[in-house]
DNA sequence: AAGGGTTACTTAATCGATTCACCTCTCATC
DNA sequence: GATGAGAGGTGAATCGATTAAGTAACCCTT
């Protein structure tokens, strides 16, 4: 019983295991052009001998490596993390593998690491990007079949686009926030200058403008740890906002626990509204009014059209997930101060 | 400007470009055996062809492919996506791809993954084993340097293990719950007969004996919407348990959720306690009591482990993390029905 | 029995980078 | 000026699987 050999077996073992060449192995592997006598010998070597077949090898040669790579913007975001999770679960269900890029927030690194997903010859690139405009893009959908989620990008020719009509998720809230008496609002984005979620910044400001209300931009961490000094910071100064509208449930819970720390209740000394509309947002402390837009279907989604990218079936160039307000008690009338 | 050739340069064009060998080439990328003159030039070709070596490639002749693997057991659990996000930002420092796998809670695809991982040619591997007795382990072992996270991998000799002491976060939380008078605890584990947590429930049920309360151990899905019905389903029954200890956050929230649709209060009328302690566990209402474990140095020390097995430097082999009870309000007095 | 068409294979090239074995200079040394 | 060492290369094999092209055997047809 030495198991001497870590090494695993190739295909030329198991033609020199049967008597027959490699390339017999392999057409017999897959049942083509051969004999139902030997493709039963081939099938039956293959499993005493513990044999599978090397995804590398398959990759280099040009052939399916049964990987999808994901392109995320921060995998400490909780919706990314829920739409990696539910992808995952899909591509799970067909045996491929899930490769992860996390530009975390930086956009120079976007394409690089797109492409570098796209050398690892994944057969599939769902991306969520954050330069929907970078030029780079054209070469990544020349390399690989490209699914974008949330944005569109517009840079390239995708396969397809799962898009979020996120400027109407921003137009709700704001309007939602409007009525509630709130003139004063932070918004809580993205790290200016580097990667801007340019259309939800774009939309703020027309509905700024549309409803007479006062809107700030401040960059922000994708997430609860950097949200959470900045929320701080914002509600400490004298001319703290009547509101924070936070881009994502993440940042919203890091607003939630500056609030915490200053001692201020929601809604009433401040409102906090999400984005994202993630299960943990009507079990918070108010529950958090939120936008939501259907994560987990999104994600199936684009999985699907990976999938169907993969296999050159006839996919849904385009589909437009509309968001919509979900109203908890995080939000309320605008204090008098 | 003909974009014809979507097709990436490769180390042949090089040579032929700078009119050397492929040999030459690849050696000149690595700085070795070539005189400082060709060194650049063949610096100089590459950047100007936008030359970028092939993973695949280099994986297939047996280098390092710069990636490492991660098999989870529940993708949708918070604490594993708190480790994925921060073993990849770690990663992503060195400019390392994540390959991610997810049992789901299948014990028996556990050891198929972390094998298909080792074929994928991961430098390394990050596993939180859900059978860690497993046979199977001494293979991927033998495959790939192996780094157990959460719980010890017994039946494999692993290049290191990153253990939480899980039978004293039992301990501590039954110990807490049983002072305040339960003495009926549901505890949400995991499905039974596939992937038990061997170590923490039998844990729960020495701890029972112990402080002579009566301890259920219910078989749930890890996860969000795996609990909430389970839970739902226990809180509705005559003898509903006086408190349900969930062995992660995710399913307390389900808990939660399933206390709010029966409109039971927390804690008068069921007590709920968490493990992992998320950062949304301080912010739900009420304030989730739950077990600290640091996740994220659990996450960075996997990850740094895992790069110095690759790099072969000497590393630590066992580091074992306590856990620590974190008391906020969902756990009170049981009552008196 | 010669020709055409299958079937069931084998041989060899290929994917892109690495590496072993070898070759050819140059230069210092005796 | 022969000897040896080292620098700076080149050629070919290699990793494991796939596939185009070729071949041998066989059956059927006329």
């Amino acid at each position: 019983m030495s198991e001497q050999r870590s090494k695993r077996p190739t295909i030329k073992q198991l033609a020199a295991h049967t008597g027959l060449s490699p390339a017999a192995v392999s057409y017999a592997l897959r049942g083509i052009q051969v004999s139902r006598e030997t493709e039963a010998r081939v099938r039956a070597a293959a499993d005493e001998l513990g044999f599978r077949s090397d995804p590398i090898a398959r990759a280099l040669r040009g052939g399916k490596t049964h990987s999808v790579g994901m392109l995320v913007a921060s995998l400490a975001d909780l919706y990314t993390q829920e739409l990696v999770a539910h992808v995952q679960r899909e591509l799970r269900a067909v045996d491929h593998q899930l490769l992860i890029a996390d530009s975390d927030g930086d956009a120079a690194s976007e394409i690089p690491l797109a492409l570098g997903l796209a050398d690892r010859r994944v057969d599939a690139l769902i991306a969520l990007p954050i330069q929907p405009f970078h030029p780079g893009w054209q070469e990544v959908a020349g390399l690989v079949p490209l699914v974008a989620v949330g944005d569109r990008i517009e840079a390239a020719s995708t396969a397809a686009e799962v898009v979020v009509a996120n400027d109407l998720g921003v137009q709700l809230m704001l309007e939602h926030l409007a009525s509630l008496g709130h003139t004063r609002i932070a918004v809580l984005s993205w790290r200016i200058g580097r990667a801007p979620l340019r259309r939800a910044e774009e939309a703020a400001e027309a509905q700024a403008e549309r409803l007479g209300i006062e809107v700030r931009l401040e960059p922000c961490e994708y997430s609860f740890n950097g949200s959470r000094p900045l929320a701080r910071e914002l509600l400490a100064a004298d001319d703290r906002p009547s509101a924070i509208f936070a881009l994502s449930d993440s940042m919203a819970l890091g607003a939630y626990a500056a609030c915490r720390e200053l001692g201020l209740r929601i809604p009433q000394d401040v409102s906090i509204a999400g984005y994202d509309d993630h299960p943990v947002a009507s079990l918070l402390d108010p529950p958090l009014t939120s936008i939501r837009w259907a994560t987990e279907r999104v994600a199936r989604i684009a999985a699907k059209l990976a999938l169907g990218a993969i296999e050159e079936v006839a996919i849904e160039r385009l589909t437009i997930v509309p968001p919509v307000l979900v109203e908890r008690r995080s939000t309320g009338p605008a204090g008098v101060r």
